[in-house]
RNA sequence: GCCACCGUAGCUCAGAUGGCAGAGCACCUCACUCGUAAUGAGGAUGUCCGCGGUUCGAUUCCGCGCGGUGGCUCCA
C-alpha cells in the first residue's frame, strides 16, 4: 500500500492508501460532481487518460467534455473512431495524420483511390457500430523500435516515417478493438462516450503539406458533447451560408462573374459600382487627412522595369506580360514601380520625408485557379496601396500612424481584427541587422499600442517583415486585408535617396501597405459583415420611395427630386402594385429606409420612413428626413 | 496547380435504367387603385456549360475543356 496525498485543484487535499489509484478513482474519493461528463484529468497541470495511475502527490482537474480541452480529446478519439471504420472498410488504406481542428476533426488516408462524398454515410454508419460496441481506449508505451516494427508488420509506412521523425526513445500507442495507433493522447476512456459527430465533407490533402509529395485523401467531420450542441453547430453553418456574399452579391445586384469572362475576373453591377465609388470617396478622404498624396501609375510597364525591382525574377509567374511595338510589357501586379520613379523625380532633401503616395490601383495576378473563390480571392482587383518613403528614424512613427489608421477604419466598419507578425523566411534579400531593425520596429509599434499579435516565424515577403491584419468571413475563415510591409529591396534597386543634414546622399526605408487591402475582397468580407445590409453612410440605395396608388405618384416625383437634389441616394417604386409587395421587395434589398407616400403624406407634404426593422418613424418633412440621413451619414451608421 | 463534388428557364431548384424537359418566383398582357414582407386571371420562356466520342437516339454514359464550391498547396 501506498498514501496519496491528492486534492482538487485550489481545495484542500486528502490522504488515501492505495495500491494504485487512477485519476477517476481519485476523482470519485474527492468526490466531483458530474463524473460521466468528466473525460480526463489533468494531473500537476498535464492532461492525462482517466484510467491513467496518478502520482502520490497530486493535484487534480477534471477535465469535463464540454470544455476547450474535453472537446479536444472528444474530437481527437473521434478521429481515431473514423481511421479505425475506414481501415475495416477499405482494405489497404493507410491511415497518416487525424488530429482535432476547431469544432471537429479529420484524419487523412492513402489509398488506391480517393474518398468520396457517398463513401461518407457507410463510414459513418461503421463508426456507430464501434461506439456502440463501447471499445475502450488503451493506451500502451513502447519502445520506438517497438513501435516501428508493430506498425511495419501492418504496413502502415507513414506511421513509420513519424516515428523516425519523432526520434524519440519512447512512444505511446493507443489501442480501440482491433486497431492501434500512434498517439499521444489523452483519449476518452471509451468509444460510447462519443454522443454526436458527424462526418462532413470530403478533400485531398498533401502528405505534411507538401505539394511534391503524395495527395492524400482527408476526411472531415465535427464532433460535440451532445446532439443538441451538434445541431446548433450545423444550424449556425446554415445560417452563415445565407450570409455568403456570392449569394447576397447577386440578389443585391452588387456584382456578378461570367464563365465567358473568365475566371477570378469580377462584374460589377449598379449597387456594386456604387458601393465602390462610395467607398473609394471614403478612402480618399482619409487619406488626404493623414497627409497622403495622390498619384496614379500606368497599368503596364515595360517589362525591363520589373527585371530591375525583381519581380521578373520573383514574381513572373504570377504575371501576365503583353507586347506592344515588339516591346514586352508587363501587367502590374503590384502599384509600387511607378510610386518609386514618382519619389525619384527629383531630389529629395530630408525634409520632404516622409512622402506618403496613394493610389487606388488596379493589379492583375495570376493566381492558381483552385484558389480563386468569389470577392475574396480574384485575378484583377484594385488595393488601396500606399508608399511611404522615410528616414529610418522616422520609420517607427510612420508604422504607428499605420496602425492607428487601420483601427480607426476597422472602428467605423465594426471589425474585430486579429494582427499577425511575419519574420524573416529563409529565402530573403538584405542584411540581417536591416531586418532586425525592421522587425523590431513593427512589433515595438504593436506593444507600444498594446496591442496583441502572433508571431509567425519566416513567413514575411522575401523583402521584408510584415504586419497583416486578418478579417474573418461568414464561415469564420481567415482573410489577409490590411498589411504593413517593410520593403529593403527597392530604395536598393532603385537607388532611391534623400539628403540628410550632413548634405550627403542617404537611402530612406520604404513601408508598403494597404488598409481594406483588396477592395474585393474588402467587400467581400463586408457584406458578410453586415449580411447585405449596409448601414446607411454606403448603402448604394438609402431610401426607396413606395406610392400606395397611382393618385400619390405627383408627390412621389417631387420627393424623388428633392431629395436626389440633396444628394441623397434614393429610388422609387411607383408601379401599381399593392404596398405589401413593394415593401416585401424593398425589403429583400435590405434597403434602410422606405418612404411610404399615400394620400396622407401627398396631402401634408411629408414622408413616413419604415426601417429595414419593420419599425415606423412618425411623419415628418422631406427636410426633416434629409437631415436624418445626412446625420447617419456623419456618424458613419 | 492537386483532390472531391457541382453546372437544367433571368433566379431558386425538380427530373428521367438513354426515347418530344418541369415547378415556383421573375417577365409580358388584362383586371383590381389598394396603407407596411407576395392581388387575381391569362401568356411567353431553354444550345439541359462547351467540344468530341459511344449509340438508331445523349441533357443523361465516356473523354477533354470552361466555370463554380469545399479543402490542400500558394498568397511578394
Amino acid at each position: 500500500m501506498k498514501s496519496f496525498r491528492i486534492a482538487i485543484k485550489g481545495q484542500p487535499a486528502k490522504d488515501i492508501e492505495a495500491e494504485n489509484l487512477s485519476g477517476l478513482e481519485a476523482l470519485q474519493y474527492l468526490d466531483v460532481k458530474g463524473l460521466d461528463k468528466v473525460v480526463a484529468v489533468r494531473v500537476n497541470g498535464g492532461s492525462q487518460d482517466l484510467l491513467a495511475p496518478v502520482g502520490t502527490e497530486s493535484e487534480l482537474e477534471p477535465v469535463f467534455i464540454e470544455s476547450d480541452d474535453g472537446l479536444k480529446i472528444l474530437r481527437h478519439s473521434t478521429s481515431h473512431v473514423l481511421a479505425m471504420a475506414v481501415k475495416a472498410l477499405f482494405p489497404g488504406v493507410q491511415v497518416t495524420i487525424g488530429p482535432s481542428i476547431e469544432n471537429g476533426f479529420y484524419y487523412d488516408f492513402d489509398y488506391e483511390r480517393p474518398f468520396r462524398d457517398n463513401d461518407l454515410p457507410k463510414i459513418e454508419e461503421n463508426m456507430k457500430e464501434i461506439i456502440k460496441a463501447n471499445l475502450p481506449f488503451k493506451r500502451e508505451e513502447m519502445t520506438s523500435r517497438e513501435a516501428i516494427d508493430l506498425f511495419k508488420s501492418q504496413g502502415e509506412s507513414y506511421k513509420v516515417e513519424i516515428i523516425d521523425d519523432l526520434g524519440e526513445e519512447s512512444v505511446s500507442v493507443y489501442t480501440q478493438g482491433s486497431f492501434t495507433d500512434l498517439c499521444r493522447g489523452p483519449h476518452l476512456p471509451s468509444t460510447g462516450r462519443i454522443k454526436a459527430f458527424k462526418l462532413t465533407h470530403v478533400a485531398g490533402a498533401y502528405w505534411r503539406g507538401d505539394e511534391k509529395k503524395a495527395m492524400l485523401s482527408r476526411i472531415y467531420g465535427v464532433a460535440f458533447a451532445d446532439k443538441k450542441a451538434l445541431k446548433g453547430h450545423l444550424n449556425r453553418l446554415e445560417e452563415a451560408r445565407k450570409r455568403d456574399h456570392v449569394k447576397l452579391g447577386k440578389q443585391l445586384g452588387i456584382f456578378s462573374t461570367y464563365e465567358e469572362i473568365g475566371a477570378g475576373m469580377i462584374v460589377w453591377h449598379p449597387k456594386g459600382g456604387m458601393l465602390r465609388h462610395l467607398l473609394e470617396e471614403f478612402e480618399i478622404k482619409e487619406h488626404l487627412k493623414r497627409g497622403y498624396e495622390l498619384v496614379k501609375g500606368p497599368l503596364i510597364l515595360k517589362t525591363e522595369l520589373w527585371e530591375k525591382s525583381g519581380h521578373f525574377e520573383n514574381y513572373r509567374e504570377n504575371m501576365y506580360f503583353t507586347e506592344i511595338d515588339k516591346q514586352s510589357y508587363g501587367i502590374k501586379p503590384m502599384n509600387c514601380l511607378s510610386h518609386m520613379l514618382i519619389y525619384k523625380s527629383g531630389i529629395k532633401s530630408y525634409r520632404d520625408l516622409p512622402k506618403r503616395y496613394f493610389e487606388l490601383g488596379l493589379v492583375h495576378r495570376h493566381e492558381r485557379s483552385g484558389v480563386l473563390r468569389g470577392l475574396l480571392r480574384v485575378r484583377e482587383f484594385t488595393q488601396d496601396d500606399a508608399h511611404i518613403i522615410c528616414t529610418p528614424e522616422q520609420l517607427d512613427g510612420e508604422i504607428k500612424g499605420v496602425l492607428a489608421f487601420v483601427k480607426d477604419v476597422m472602428e467605423i466598419f465594426q471589425f474585430s481584427y486579429e494582427l499577425e507578425v511575419s519574420t524573416k523566411p529563409e529565402k530573403s534579400i538584405g542584411s540581417d541587422e536591416d531586418w532586425n531593425q525592421a522587425t523590431d520596429a513593427l512589433i515595438k509599434a504593436m506593444d507600444d499600442n498594446d496591442l496583441e499579435y502572433q508571431v509567425n516565424e519566416g513567413d514575411g515577403a522575401f523583402y521584408g517583415p510584415k504586419i497583416d491584419v486578418k478579417l474573418r468571413d461568414a464561415l469564420d475563415r481567415k482573410w489577409q486585408c490590411a498589411t504593413i510591409q517593410c520593403d529593403f529591396t527597392l530604395p536598393e534597386r532603385f537607388d532611391l535617396s534623400y539628403i540628410d543634414k550632413d548634405g550627403q546622399k542617404h537611402r530612406p526605408v520604404m513601408i508598403h501597405r494597404v488598409i481594406l487591402g483588396a477592395l474585393e475582397r474588402f467587400i467581400g468580407v463586408l457584406i458578410e459583415h453586415y449580411a447585405g445590409a449596409f448601414p446607411v453612410w454606403i448603402s448604394p440605395v438609402q431610401a426607396m420611395i413606395l406610392t400606395v396608388t397611382d393618385r400619390n405618384i405627383p408627390y412621389g416625383k417631387k420627393v424623388l427630386e428633392t431629395l436626389r437634389g440633396s444628394d441623397i441616394r434614393v429610388e422609387a417604386d411607383f408601379r401599381n402594385e399593392k404596398l405589401g409587395l413593394k415593401v416585401r421587395e424593398a425589403q429583400m434589398q435590405k434597403i434602410p429606409y422606405m418612404l411610404i407616400i399615400g394620400d396622407r403624406e401627398s396631402e401634408k407634404e411629408g414622408v413616413t420612413p419604415r426601417l429595414r426593422s419593420g419599425k415606423n418613424l412618425p411623419f415628418m418633412t422631406e427636410r426633416e428626413f434629409i437631415d436624418l440621413i445626412n446625420e447617419d451619414c456623419r456618424q458613419r451608421r
